[in-house]
DNA sequence: TGGCAGTGTCATCAT
DNA sequence: ATATGATGACACTGC
């Protein structure tokens, strides 16, 4: 039954790999959430029911899942181990916060300022003007101290962000009104995000926003594996700032279109809070609409502190209009938690463009937040060899890795079999179990049959020892063993051509006898005709030691073998001929076989580079994939989320002058259209200035 | 018969 | 200065 089901989740796949290559898009998370670690754990987290170990098979195992090295579904295992990988390291760009903040700050045209309030705490909307009917009113007013937060600002007409800065933290009295647009942006996240069992995120069970608000009450009570990606504040394992640049990174990598992370954090920290606090007013009443609690801010005659706020962070901030921070406060922690901080995704909420398309049918128009960021074109740009090395990809390991497994690259994948693949090593170890052997003529040749070989005779005949290769075997071959190899017979070759006829001739036996040679003989002529030129010369002239000798003996082994004997001038000079002849006949194919080697060796560099060259590609096109679908999620999420703004009038916002962004202090802001086009475009003109 | 690969040899340079 | 190694160039051979 399980083989039958994993045979059955298998089949899906690859039919869902097909209709994503032809271009239907296929959420494969919505059927496969259980059987898909990489996206499922982009939300959950590294579950311990995919990290089963098995050390024992360790190589062919995919989180749990068996995979024989030579399964067809090989590439599958690497795709979704790459993937896996990817996505774990997603895991980083969690939510920092469990909520969603929108606060909306705009210029007050009335001038209603007050600026003597430095604790008047976060802007608050008058809950009678929340018309938000499905918020009980209990929770609503929930905190008395916070009602009267709402009234004071109300009447002050002042918004001011917590002393402490962190808006977040300031939310809980006004959470509520938020509850049933958490809800149902749960709800839409859910739908956007499936994530699968939600055993494993019990709604019921799962603690309230306040619960895992480590400012506001500790330590969540929820068990580390269930929440521990979503812990906020201080129990967040990671800097919030290296999230973010994490997140940054991954943008700018993909050619995303990012706003500024640290004008946005500036914004929203202590003291953008208490600036805020002390010089914004707060606009009457803002009815809430579509259970989006929108928190605003009018900006009255402060407009130049607002700007010098921004200043810090952000050039030319236009703050002319209606300048907007909306935050969305979160009611349903629990909802919203689990699935918004577990999906980690929220952090990629800031818009880029305005220039996508909307999906929705009820609803405004709402732009592709993310497109055009991902264009091919921009992916190309991407240095696959800076990824490597920035990701720890060592190309001679995933090249040796893949080799393990990848039996369709089309190329010889054990290169130690392959005469041409020989390691230095290998080559030298055969070389030295291959000793040179003399031929006939004293010269040393690159002979791997010891048969002939003499020891003896061979020293001081020490020689480059090369691999012994296909290409090379057949020429250093001992001719004398060719012979009888048809095939070979072209090796035995007796370059006696410089020879002069006379010289040749002298001690050979005539053709026109060969007919009628014994088998003594025919072996004498044999012999001869292995004689080389300088063989035949020093036989006509009456040298009284071998050749070999007299090529290989050292030096001075040599030359007090020439002092023994009476010779003449011209022995002399053939004798040194024959030397020098000898030893640079040596050095020739010790030469030649240099250059075979090089040539070999470079072969197989070309064949390593082009195979690392596919696999990199391999990894690209599953990258663009990859970004392509997480692209379409957050498209899709940034729709949805948008599309539920409502403003004061209750009517959505226009996308064309806002935008979603993520705060650095996790929470999710609406800001104007403007502010973020200048963000983003300085923190594209940064990422130039740092890759300069 | 021309092309080619293998080989030997020479000239030259470097060590 | 000599011996030797390395290598390009050339010639030759056999296929």
């Amino acid at each position: 039954m399980l083989s039958l089901k994993k045979y059955f989740t298998e089949g899906l796949i690859q039919f869902t790999i097909l209709l994503s290559l032809i271009g239907v898009r296929v959420d494969v998370d919505t059927y496969l959430n259980s059987h898909l670690p990489p996206l499922r754990e982009i939300f959950l987290g590294q579950s311990s029911a995919y990290t089963q170990t098995q050390f024992h098979n360790l190589r062919n195992t995919l989180d749990g899942y068996v995979i024989h090295p030579k399964s067809v579904d090989l590439d599958y295992y690497f795709t979704a181990r790459r993937l896996l990988n990817q996505v774990r390291a997603l895991d980083r760009f969690q939510v920092p916060t469990t909520e969603v903040s929108a606060w909306l700050v705009h210029r007050d045209s009335e001038g209603s300022v007050s600026g003597a309030q430095p604790n008047t705490g976060i802007a608050l909307e008058n809950g009678s003007g929340l018309q938000d009917g499905t918020v009980p009113d209990n929770e609503v007013r929930e905190n008395g101290a916070e009602q009267g937060f709402g009234e004071e600002l109300e009447d002050l007409g002042a918004v001011a962000p917590p002393v402490n800065g962190d808006l977040t933290k300031e939310v809980p009295g006004v959470e509520d009104q938020t509850a049933l647009s958490l809800e149902e942006c749960l709800r839409l996240l859910e739908a956007t995000f499936p994530f699968g069992e939600n055993s494993e995120f019990p709604a019921a069970d799962a603690p309230s926003l306040t619960e895992v608000l480590p400012s506001e009450s500790g330590p969540s009570t929820v068990p580390d594996g269930l929440l521990s990606p979503l812990l906020t504040g201080t129990e967040l394992p990671f800097d919030l700032e290296q999230q973010w640049q994490d997140l940054m990174s991954i943008m700018e990598t993909q050619g995303m279109e990012v706003n500024s992370t640290a004008a946005a954090g500036t914004l929203y920290d202590s003291t953008g809070g208490d600036i805020l606090n002390a010089n914004y007013s707060l606009a009457p009443s803002t009815p809430i609409n579509q259970n989006v609690s929108l928190h605003q801010a009018s900006l009255g005659s402060c407009t130049q502190d607002f700007a010098s706020l921004f200043s810090s962070e952000m050039e030319s901030l236009s703050v002319a209009g209606s300048s907007a921070l909306l935050q969305l406060v979160p009611d349903n922690s629990t909802g919203f938690n689990t699935t918004f901080g577990s999906t980690n995704l929220s952090g990629i909420f800031f818009p880029p463009q305005l220039n996508g398309t909307v999906n929705e049918t009820s609803g405004p128009e709402l732009p592709d937040p993310l497109g055009g960021l991902l264009d091919e074109a921009m992916l190309d740009e991407i240095s696959l060899m800076d990824l490597a090395t920035e990701e720890g990809f060592n190309p001679v390991q995933a090249s040796r890795l893949e080799e393990e497994f990848d039996s369709d690259s089309g190329l010889s994948l054990d290169s130690s079999h392959s005469p041409a693949s020989l390691s230095s090593s290998e080559a030298s170890s055969s070389s030295s179990s291959a000793s040179s052997s003399f031929s006939e003529e004293g010269a040393v040749g690159y002979n791997s049959d010891s048969e002939n070989v003499d020891v003896e005779d061979a020293e001081g005949a020490v020689g480059y020892q090369p691999e012994y290769s296909k290409f090379c075997r057949m020429s250093y071959q001992n001719p004398s063993q060719l012979q009888y190899l048809p095939y070979l017979e072209h090796v035995g070759h007796n370059h006696t051509y410089n020879m002069a006829p006379r010289t040749l001739d002298t001690d050979e036996p005539q053709p026109a006898t060969m007919g009628k040679k014994s088998a003594k003989d025919k072996q004498a002529d044999f012999l001869d005709k292995q004689m080389s030129r300088d063989e035949h010369r020093a036989r006509a002239m009456k040298i009284p030691f071998p050749n070999e000798k007299i090529i290989n003996l050292p030096v001075e082994e040599f030359n007090e073998l020439l002092s023994k004997y009476q010779l003449s001038e011209a022995q002399l000079s053939l004798i040194r001929d024959i030397r020098r002849r000898g030893k640079n006949k040596m050095a020739a194919q010790n030469c030649r076989k240099r250059k075979l080697d090089t040539i070999l060796n470079l072969e197989r560099d070309v064949e390593d580079l082009q195979r690392d060259k596919s696999k990199l590609l391999r990894e690209k096109v599953e990258f663009l994939r990859s970004i392509r679908q997480m692209k379409q999620k957050v498209q899709n999420l940034y729709q949805e989320v948008f599309g539920r703004l409502r403003d004061e009038n209750g009517q959505p916002y226009s996308p064309n002058q806002y935008a979603l962004q993520y705060a650095s202090n996790g929470s999710v802001i609406l800001i104007p259209r403007s502010l973020a086009d200048q963000q983003g475009r300085r923190q594209e003109r940064k990422q130039k200035d740092r890759r300069k």
